[in-house]
Formats: C-alpha cells, sequence, structure tokens
DNA sequence: TCGGGCGCGTTCGTTTTCGCAACCCACTTG
DNA sequence: CAAGTGGGTTGCGAAAACGAACGCGCCCGA
C-alpha cells in the first residue's frame, strides 16, 4: 500500500493511540508480549511475520516506550524487549478487543486464547467502569463530545521522537 | 505485499478483531459514526481519506455487520450508514483506547474528543470490572490461557463472508 | 432548456510498504 | 575450523493506499 495514511492533523487520542499501535502485526506482537515473549526470533516464529517489518515494529515501539529494549548480551549485542508500564496498560485495549471478537465473530465459543479472572477464577467478561462513580457504564451513558483548537496528533507524537 | 498480512492462521480472537477492524481507517471511520456521521461526504471531508478507500472500507464494514447501509433515496441511488448492535459494542474497545492514549499520549491533556459519563457529568475514566464478581480488574489478576485446536480466524470469518 | 452543483461512488496511474528470501555479522559449539 | 544460531539488514516484485479525474443521476436557478 502505502500507508502514507497518518492521522496527524487531528486532535484525538483515539487517533494519537492508532498511530503507534495501528499497524497491522504491531497490536499482535504486544499481545506475545503479554504472554512473555520477548525475543525477536520467538515473535518471528509464532507470528510468520516478516523480518524486516518485525524489526521496524520493535523500533518503534521502543520508541514511543511501550517496549524497552534490554541487552543481554554485550557481544555480539543482544536485546530483548519487554512491556513498560504504559505497555502493560495497553492490556484494557486487549481485553474489550478481545471481548467483542470473542462475542461477535467467535460467537462465544473459546478461541485459541482467554483470558482468565484470577480472582474469581472465571473467564474474564470485562465490562467497562466509571473511575470516578464506579457504576459500570452502559453505551447510552457516553457522549462523545468533540473540542475545539487541541493540540494536534502531530505535535504530540513528535515530542517522544525527539528522544 | 501490500499487506496480504493476514492472521488468518491463528486461533485468537484479537486477531480475528483486527481482521475486522486493523485496516487503517476503519477505527476512525467507526469512531465519527458514534459522533453521528452516516454519510459518504462526510467522513470523507473530516478524514481526508482517499476516497476508493473510503469506500473500500464501508463496503468491508457492512459485510462483517458493524456498520448497515441503508438507502434513504431510491433513485439515484444513496446509501448511509449506521451502526448495528455490533457496531455499538465497539464503544468499549474505543473508549479504552482513547483512555490509553489521553492518559499516555496526550498527558492527560483533554485532546479534541472526549467521552462523557452521562450519569455522573464527569468525563469518562474507564476501568475495566469483571462482569462475573463484578471487581475491579486490575492487570496482575489477568492471566492469559492458550487453548489448543481451536478454531482459526479464517474459518470464523469465512462464515459471515458467505452473506 | 441549459448549465452548474451536489452526493456517491468508480477508475486510473503513481507511490509506499509489505512479504519473501537471501545475505551478513558476531559469536558458539562440535 | 566448519557448521550453527540469534538478530537483524538488503533487494526485489506485488498488493494496497494515495490522489485526481471522471461518471451518473438528480435538483436548482436563469
Amino acid at each position: 500500500m502505502g500507508r502514507t495514511a497518518d492521522y496527524s492533523d487531528q486532535s484525538c487520542s483515539i487517533a494519537a493511540t492508532l498511530e503507534v499501535i495501528g499497524d497491522p502485526w504491531t497490536l499482535l506482537v504486544i499481545r506475545d508480549a503479554f504472554k512473555g515473549i520477548s525475543r525477536f526470533e520467538q515473535w518471528q516464529e509464532r507470528l510468520g511475520v516478516a523480518r524486516n517489518v518485525l524489526a521496524s515494529r520493535l523500533k518503534t515501539l521502543v520508541a514511543h516506550g511501550v517496549l524497552e529494549a534490554r541487552q543481554y548480551s554485550a557481544r555480539p549485542p543482544r536485546n530483548e524487549y519487554v512491556l513498560t508500564q504504559k505497555g502493560k496498560d495497553l492490556a484494557d485495549v486487549l481485553v474489550t478487543m478481545h471481548a467483542w471478537g470473542s462475542k461477535h465473530l467467535y460467537g462465544d465459543m473459546e478461541a485459541g486464547v482467554v483470558f482468565k479472572h484470577i480472582p474469581c477464577g472465571q473467564q474474564l467478561k470485562p465490562r467497562v467502569a466509571c473511575d470516578c462513580c464506579g457504576e459500570i457504564v452502559k453505551r447510552s451513558d457516553i457522549e462523545m463530545i468533540v473540542l475545539q483548537d487541541r493540540p494536534t496528533v502531530g505535535e504530540i507524537l513528535s515530542r517522544d521522537e525527539a528522544a
């Protein structure tokens, strides 16, 4: 393609998030990171993704601070990649996406990967709750508000490219 | 390739979900659908996406039952596209992605789009709760389990292409 | 009645990026 | 010292995305 597709003239944290994790394969890389995968070769084998693409994805995830490259061998230089706090916070996104696919695509059948909620021992069916009042959020309780003159995705993301 | 990238040999509802909403622009189309956008021209203008790409995205979203095409003029045939139940259920995904971007990219600054939780009147900070026991889910409470011999993404999605 | 404009796409030629396979480099092991 | 391994980089088509132009049916004003 080209996927020159950048959303950088918008001002929306959904669009910004997509700039970071919206590339093909990226979210699956992160999913496997949650499973404990941390080395190039493991991702490559499990996903079957092209090596150059994988290298590029890991690089941008590190640049955005989702993964941290940790050198475990000095010479030859060998990295492993582990989730940062920022990366671990993507769990919510994975969980809700999993729930949607599970319900609407797999028809509540169990797919090859499931989440378990350890405290209650059941398979996790996530519901979104409001942190402020603690209530479960129904869809009709949500209003989307559009504000004017907020910083664009481009402005936001150019900062951590400076690093 | 051009993104022949298909995850169809995997068995994972996250991968399956990505097959449906993982294309560039698709999630932003859905975001705008939540804002009330329902016509081709409106999406095109707001997103600046190429018209053929937009047409293709709308078509596959309809094919997957996320949007419903509703003809509002017989001649010339004119469609509008509205979210189905399946589509509306993606709200959770949008909300969690929004929260992540808001926290980690915008640094809790307000971006151009925010969600409001109507019952309590506050800006929505979503937390994931377990439907079974009602508790807020902490990251350490989640275990990812890999099962064997489950239907692949390809098998699952080929069904509603038959429609 | 003629022209222009709108709404909704489709077509066409051009870029980008992906997938694949091959290659490379620095060790390690036999 | 040859073969192997982990972690990438390089080069070549092919498939998608891009953008601009075109089509088409209708409506409106002159």
